[in-house]
DNA sequence: CAGTAAGATGTAACCGCTTTCATTTTGTGT
DNA sequence: ACACAAAATGAAAGCGGTTACATCTTACTG
């Protein structure tokens, strides 16, 4: 590979100009930067970025941290940010955490072992005393779908309460009145804020919450199918349920079938995170559309303005979910038809 | 942050003895490693990775191509080589290709202009001959589902021609005969293998490949379900139909559910891929398994095997798919009962 | 105890680029 | 043609490591 001394020999000038062409940190006459870039071409010379980083103390990269790379969400979250970091001419360099704080912890490290200029995480393991720590740290950070008091300025995050709420609202406007809830593990803040949502809503239509009426799981298929197996069980009747994600609705509605009710018409269901796989799903789903691609790209567009001084974009940094209707939730036909235990 | 120049300092050795304790790459007396190490605790040091990539002409980076970080098969892969890779100690940086000859072109440009020191590939748009001239670039590289000729040693593929013939059989074996084929592009080979399969287990039962139940599609979901209306409007009768993919097997099947056709009662059905949603959809669709962790795993040992020198793991150029039974292909009823146009 | 090989450490060049500061060139007004 | 400011360029010192080679200690051998 060429190096900037030997374009510098080629052309007769010193390593200083030709850095000056490349960057345009500097003025240079017209005829010696035609010379440079002839010279440039001619070499197939490429500035070698390792070196450029050396001397700038810029990476150009920047670390993302997310639970997997599959998964709706984060595959989407990944890609939009890669693609707006590389149309900025970036790198993204990424690691998986697996929601488990030593993991998360060890994968930050690495990421910031390779002097990555900015992280952009998505975390569950982690503390809000470590992020907010983590500061001190010097290295610029953001924090998706989640609000860490404190740093709220870092923090790119849905409205999961409002979420809750309109899903929640969507069946009672519905008429339906018994609305069993399937929850994500409450230990994260966004399960417990879509279940706050969805509280709000009860409340605001006169209804009260039955705890016999709800479950918390594990935002997985397979909890999905136990917990409805459970309320089923259980009793009580309703005749709509919604489940805190789309996978857990998808398990859920396995076990709403295998008990021989049919959905709709027996049971309303409806997700959160309006995932690829609830139009998969029969009959399709009626969700909450997570806007993770546009989350994505804010949180690219943050560390392009606050690390790399790129834009002036708006930060905005909590996001509007919105209801997505389709055929898996209906109007309830008729309380008396309320599916019930046993 | 410490550079090595202080630790020398604290410790009052010189810095070449610091960097053989960090390296382990020569004989450092026990007493002075000791220091070396509680200077480098106390000073919280960490070697510079940039640095160091840039003494060593190493960038312990390696590129990822893919076409799109979504979809079941890249996300696997992604996430599977991420942590192989990180395991050893190496940095995953990827981008997107978007299965276009330009952008692709585009994206090696940026990988390589990070100085990863290997790239692994999934590329649909590149043509054989530009990666056999990419070659002489000394860039490691290796290819991901696709065998160019010439680069065997550096493919990692799936036997897509056998998935192909394995799905077809299956379906034979279940007594039915026609049996319907709707395809990928069949300007990518893993198309075309797939077809090249299909065909060939038609013809060792003795069945003629038949052109009216035959429709190219793209792939995609859309894609699927319209190839299936016009099948299901073409005339031919068939039983079962078989999808190059599980997305077009999703559209396909609400197609066939449009039509009022039932599944797999009406319409036996597979698909190709095995991915996350081939169990959501309903009937779970039976398919064929692509191993994509495993085959991302050995793309990530062939790197670290032939750039790192890390393993002498043996290499596996060839990978098998396996049929996944479910519920969306069953026994053949009754030839007369055969679905047909009109 | 001298001679010598092995072991431990230091010196300094180098990786390929950026950037400050000094120097040279060019252009302007008179 | 001269003085002087502005523009263009160059020299050299980093950035933070690695490593070939030289040098200095030890330990061992006869």
């Amino acid at each position: 590979m060429a190096t900037i001394y030997e374009v510098s020999k080629l052309v007769g000038v010193s390593v200083a100009t030709v850095s000056r062409v490349i960057n345009g940190s500097a003025r240079v006459s017209d005829k010696t930067r035609d010379k440079v870039h002839t010279a440039m071409a001619e070499l197939n010379y490429r500035p070698n970025s390792i070196a450029q980083s050396l001397a700038t103390r810029r990476s150009n990269c920047v670390g993302i941290l997310v639970p997997q790379v599959h998964g709706p969400v984060f595959a989407a979250m990944l890609s939009e940010i890669e693609e707006e970091l590389r149309n900025a001419g970036k790198f993204t360099i990424f690691a998986t955490g697996l929601s488990e704080e030593i993991k998360e912890r060890e994968a930050i490290r690495f990421l910031v072992s390779r002097n990555c200029d900015a992280l952009i995480m998505h975390i569950d393991g982690l503390t809000d005393e470590f992020l907010r720590e983590q500061m001190d740290n010097a290295l610029p950070f953001v924090i998706m779908n989640r609000v860490v008091p404190g740093l709220e300025e870092k923090c790119i995050s849905l409205d999961n309460e409002r979420g809750g709420f309109d899903a929640a609202k969507t069946l009672l406007e519905m008429g339906h009145r018994r609305i069993a809830y399937i929850s994500g593990p409450l230990a994260w803040v966004d399960a417990r804020a879509r279940l706050d949502g969805h509280k709000r809503a009860l409340a605001s239509y006169g209804q009260e919450f039955d705890d016999r009426l709800f479950v918390e799981s594990n935002f997985k298929e397979f909890g999905g199918s136990e917990a409805m197996s459970k309320l089923l069980r259980r009793g009580p009747s309703f005749s709509a349920v919604v489940c805190a994600n789309d996978e857990m609705a998808a398990g859920a509605m396995d076990a709403i079938r295998a008990r021989g009710l049919s959905i709709p018409d027996d049971v309303s269901i409806v997700g959160f995170d309006n995932a690829p796989l609830s139009r998969y799903l029969y009959p399709k789903l009626t969700t909450v559309n997570y806007p993770i691609a546009e989350m994505g790209r804010m949180a690219a567009r943050w560390v392009l303005r606050n690390v790399y001084e790129d834009n002036d974009a708006k930060i905005r940094h909590v996001f509007r979910p919105t209801m997505v209707p389709r055929a898996s939730a209906i109007t309830n036909q008729a309380s008396s038809d309320d599916v019930s235990g046993n």
